[in-house]
DNA sequence: GCCTTGAAGTTACCG
DNA sequence: ACCGGTAACTTCAAGGCG
């Protein structure tokens, strides 16, 4: 199944549509015409419910209602009777469910706010990117369905246990819009250049003739169309592609119609759009969730996964792009940097569509929705799924107040070089925790409340209690994770890894450690459903109390601790005391604790959270540190990064401050090209909202006199130039206009940039900043005086 | 008016 | 629109001094 949604049929039934693809390659619609939607209201307490039915029957000639009857469900674990309304369309909910919240003797309405195609699938155990079998019988294809076949259901529709992915046919593709005037405007300014590529290796290229863009915006809807694609993919397509065309078409008054139901794409939820019958995935959505890669353009990510090298392509600033659109000699340049940039689209979607195929799999969300969708929603998804399976209701999310709790705990490091040392973690903490303690919003026993204390679990620190039966939602639906991650992790071992059904595993058990590892942080989110604070403080405070003990029990063995957060703890490798201090832990706490990496040397400054080591592969690891941030030059990371390797495999700093002296005697000759100088900062609110001129600040109001278009998120890269200003902010400039070396502030590059990241590993070493800045003949006297 | 100090604002990291 | 803990930088206003 690749795709779901729901219309009125002439008749006025809501028609549940499910696309996809059959065993025998044929793209296919299953249709079923049987499903209604439905909510819940609660009856307050005392109140007979027969009554309360009766007044809601008559509703029903207003509002079309179906049928009202009582159900027995649980709520937050406990038996209720709730009154089950039916009705005919969807669109009518909204309007009843507010009618019926009116009524008296209603408490709340319940499962009102779910969409009806999810709420299909949810009763109906139907998971996207997976397959089913049904029952069906086979109609026309209706005018203007692109489709093979069209089915009806007639009877059984179930899933099927069927792991692999069928042969999807993906289509790549990429705009390039006319700037002349800034950012371009669709009611003014042409798609220029539409490039396409298809995973059978098709390219092509529509372009406008001149300044008129209609028929390669026609030429593209054919192409897609041609193809018939199950899968569409862009870069930011959600964000700018779509919306772009879209706005385009309006302006043209053309149809874009690319959908397998001949509709328009269409905005949806999560900020994505929708494109009936195919899956439009926006790959920019998987792009951030690589943290290693800090500037998040194509040419970036593309880069990092190998699947483009930028010194093997085309690269033009997004500013210039008009130009060598009015440049006849340029064109060409501009139709390859398209054809590149969708190349890399369709690389960087063989990297991550396995991964969104299981995670849409797992979570229950339709491929193109679940990489918009926040990982609070996934989890929620996840969880309201399994609720109904446990006969659960689902909560009504609502407004509270924010308050914080206590988290983990971090050790202070001892600071030095040392030798020899084993990190050990508990694998999937939280998630054990709270399946050990049965921590649960339904199994919470608030403080008003006699229980036997023999049937709870107390957490340390915080005294919330927790009973012990019956299992909870959240126990009962880690558990679930946990086995099943298990499972697929022992049918690995029997495969080759490089086989195609090895990625399918690893990538769903993958996306099942994503959904178990962030149900913790979701219970103690505000705008979680199932939030509960208390959840969330107990887990924390029993974490605590687990690496507490750990720490005691290594001391008492005789193994010195270097340094711990959260769960993990950094000891000195004895090789048979650590094995038996593993099996200790394992017997006393009831948790798995592991060896996650050995060091042969670690080093720490007095600072958490911040360090590199030397693993026995030669490899460097760098935690924390300014090599590793997105906010410092490129320059300043390279030095550190030269620094680190050199005072971890020579143990010695006398080499590195002759570094150090090399590169600043390379700044002040300007042989370091400006790349490497420009600083990156997220723009994380409105520009107006900022309450300090922060230099990132003022470069990206800059940028927007200049007619840049910026929005929250956006990184804006800055250089330090020569000009008097007591704030570094007055002196920050958007590299974009800087176009000389000569304008640089390489005192600043110097003094705030290289020296920091330098001292921060070299002044444990006694090196002062005098020392480093002395290197040469000429600057030691200035800078002594200076 | 200048310099120091510390709180507040801000970003990006760890697990 | 998942959590809290943490480091480090810059800005900015208050306070001290002359």
């Amino acid at each position: 199944m690749l795709d779901i949604n729901y219309d009125i049929s002439k008749d006025g039934i809501p028609e549940i549509r499910m696309w996809g693809i059959d065993d025998n390659g044929n793209r296919v619609v299953v249709i079923d015409r049987t499903f209604r939607p439905y909510f819940y209201a609660v009856p307050e307490k005392g109140v007979e419910t027969q009554s309360v039915v009766s007044k809601i029957k008559k509703l029903e000639p207003k509002y079309k209602i179906l049928n009202v009857e009582v159900v027995s469900k649980k709520f937050y674990g406990k038996p209720i009777d709730v009154i089950k309304i039916t009705c005919q369309i969807p669109t009518i909910v909204p309007n009843l469910r507010e009618a019926v919240k009116k009524l008296p003797g209603i408490k709340d309405v319940l499962e009102a706010d779910i969409r009806f195609y999810m709420r299909y699938m949810i009763d109906k155990d139907v998971y996207p990117s997976t397959w089913h079998i049904a029952d069906v019988e086979e109609i026309e294809v209706p005018e203007k369905w692109r489709i093979d076949k069209v089915y009806v259901l007639k009877g059984d529709l179930r899933r099927s246990d069927e792991t692999t992915v069928p042969p999807l046919r993906v289509l790549a593709f990429d705009i390039e819009c006319y700037n002349k005037f800034g950012t371009p405007k669709p009611e003014r300014d042409p798609v220029i250049v539409i490039s396409v590529m298809t995973n059978n290796g098709d390219k092509k290229v529509f372009t406008a003739d001149g300044k008129n863009d209609a028929s390669a915006i026609k030429g593209f809807t054919e192409f897609l169309n041609k193809y018939d694609p199950d899968v569409i993919v862009g870069y930011n397509c959600n964000g700018f592609d779509w919306p772009y065309l879209l706005e385009r078409c309006k302006a043209l008054k053309l149809k874009l119609s690319v959908a397998r139901s001949g509709a328009q794409p269409a905005t949806s939820v999560y900020g994505h759009i929708s494109i009936i019958g195919r899956a439009n995935v926006d790959l920019y959505d998987f792009a951030e969730d690589i943290y290693e890669v800090k500037v998040k353009t194509l040419e970036n990510i593309a880069e990092y996964l190998g699947v483009k090298k930028k010194n093997e392509r085309i690269l033009i600033p997004g500013i210039d792009i008009y130009k060598y659109w009015d440049d006849p000699a340029k064109r060409e340049t501009l139709i390859r940097y398209a054809i590149d940039d969708v190349e890399s689209i369709l690389g960087l979607a063989d990297k991550f569509l396995p991964f969104a195929i299981q995670l849409s799999s797992i979570v229950g969300l339709p491929l193109d929705q679940v990489g918009s969708a926040s990982v609070g929603y996934r989890v929620e998804w996840h969880l309201m799924r399994q609720a109904y399976k446990f006969n659960e209701l689902v909560p009504n999310r609502v407004e509270r107040p924010y308050r914080p709790y206590r988290g983990a705990i971090v050790l202070k490091p001892k600071p030095g070089l040392h030798e020899n040392i084993a990190v050990l973690d508990f694998s999937s903490l939280y998630p054990n925790i709270m399946i050990s303690k049965n921590i649960s919003p339904d199994t919470y026993v608030p403080p008003y409340e006699k229980v036997d204390p023999s049937k709870v679990n107390i957490a340390p620190e915080v005294g919330h209690r927790f009973l012990k039966e019956p299992p909870g939602f959240y126990k009962k639906v880690l558990e679930r994770l946990l086995k099943f991650r298990k499972m697929i992790k022992e049918q690995m071992k029997k495969l080759d890894p490089t086989s195609i059904e090895y990625t399918i595993l690893y990538e769903r058990q993958r996306a099942i450690k994503v959904i178990a590892n962030a149900t913790y942080g979701y219970c103690g989110w505000v705008g979680a459903r199932w939030y509960k604070r208390e959840v969330a403080e107990a887990t924390t405070a029993w974490g605590r109390k687990t690496i507490r003990e750990t720490i005691e029990l290594a001391k008492k063995m005789g193994l010195r601790v270097i340094y711990g957060d959260t769960d993990s703890i950094f000891i000195k490798y004895d090789k048979d005391k650590v094995k038996r201090f593993i099996e200790e832990v394992n017997k006393k706490l009831g948790l798995e604790i592991k060896p996650d990496k050995i060091y042969i040397r670690v080093f720490f400054t007095e600072a958490k959270k911040r360090y590199c080591g030397l693993l026995s592969d030669g490899r460097i690891d760098v935690v924390g540190l300014e090599a590793i941030r997105g906010d410092w030059t490129e320059l300043a990371k390279e030095v550190q990064e030269e620094i680190i390797k050199i005072v971890l495999t020579k143990k010695d700093p006398a080499p590195a401050v002759k570094y150090v002296h090399e590169v600043i005697e390379k700044l002040r000759g300007k042989e370091i090209p400006m790349d490497k100088l420009i600083i990156w900062k997220s723009i994380t609110k409105k520009l107006s909202e900022y309450e300090v001129s922060a230099a990132h600040v003022v470069a990206a109001r800059k940028l927007l006199a200049a007619g840049y278009s910026l929005t929250v998120g956006d990184k804006i890269g800055y250089v330090i130039v020569k000009r008097p200003g007591g704030r570094l902010a007055d002196k920050a400039e958007p590299y974009v206009f800087v176009k000389d070396m000569d304008e640089l502030d390489i005192d600043y590059y110097i003094k705030k940039q290289i020296i920091p990241v330098a001292i921060r590993i070299l002044g444990y070493f006694g090196i002062s900043e005098n020392q480093l800045l002395a290197g040469r003949r000429q600057a030691s006297l200035f800078d002594f005086f200076g």
